[in-house]
DNA sequence: GTGAGGATGTCATAACATATCAAGAAATGA
DNA sequence: TCATTTCTTGATATGTTATGACATCCTCAC
């Protein structure tokens, strides 16, 4: 996956790197990668963008799946739990994860006029929030970074 | 209103603060403060905490009001669009605005204990995430930027 | 093979939010 | 003052997002 989608890139690879990723998590940490959850972060891979759970749903359901809203609810639960997909929080919509696996603190920028969505990393301790949180003494156990805005190629 | 409302504070100053502030905004801005607006501001502004548009459609009904969802949304969209309360995406839920009127960019600390919410402020072009921003060539219009975790009383 | 825990199928409902149209109140400008 | 326009509210209906509950099935450990 390139370092930023918006960016031109070999898009079969990302979903590749991806689903390879994820596979080895779940053979190391012993979790079911079922068909259902598979399909689902594939759903999810085809391009980066966020889905509502019922976008999900149909395109289940055109594939001959008959779903119900809890099951694309719980395979985007074990998706979010495991750290192979986010929440958009602006959206109410999911996004597979760039780095899946691996622990860390997102910050997504969301294209208002494409809808494409790239997942920068921060750290949660420094900068503004971590700042403003030590002055408070609050402790921050998670995050939710979301701008909202023109992607590169929108803004001409 | 304190800079931490986390702090113990003299809170009836705090509302009325913010109450004549906005009062002034509405004047000079030839804004109609109506009683439904006004009364939604006062209910969140009961303390620092988000209120779900239906905990506010509750309070109202149970004042007499015969208030359908339209009623909370339309005041609500009203304090939001004039920036006197803001929507904290990871609750679905609304909180008065510390600054109300000023132009500025809120980061939200929320403790998951007490349900507490103090609202920061940010410069959007700094910090992480504006760094993330211009690396990406990503204009941003919008933010949100919400911790999540313990406030200093809800860590002992 | 039996029991425990996890995953799925299915129905029902809760929680959050908006569309639409009619009626009323307030500002605007003759 | 009166008409016009614009904003606000009332009311019904509906759309969208998310969870509760319970039965069934599968897998693995014992
Ligand atoms: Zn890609
Ligand atoms: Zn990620
Ligand atoms: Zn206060
Ligand atoms: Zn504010």
């Amino acid at each position: 996956m390139a370092t930023n989608s918006f960016e031109d890139h070999d898009h079969s690879k990302c979903v590749n790197d991806v689903m390879t990723a994820v596979e080895a998590h779940c053979a190391i940490h012993k979790l079911q990668f079922t068909p259902i959850r598979r399909r689902v972060l594939e759903i999810l891979l085809q391009d980066h963008r966020a889905l509502g759970a019922y976008d999900i749903l149909d395109i289940l359901r055109s594939e001959g799946h008959s779903a119900q809203p809890p099951v694309a609810y719980r395979a985007l639960d074990f998706l979010v739990k495991n750290g192979f997909a986010h929440k958009i929080e602006r959206l109410n919509a999911f996004v597979a994860c760039s780095h899946p696996g691996e622990e860390h603190t997102p910050a997504f920028m969301i294209c208002r006029s494409c809808e494409s969505i790239t997942e920068a990393h921060r750290e949660p301790e420094q900068g503004q929030l971590g700042e403003a949180a030590r002055n408070a003494g609050f402790r921050i156990e998670r995050t939710v970074v979301e701008a909202e805005g023109l992607c590169p190629k929108c803004q001409d």
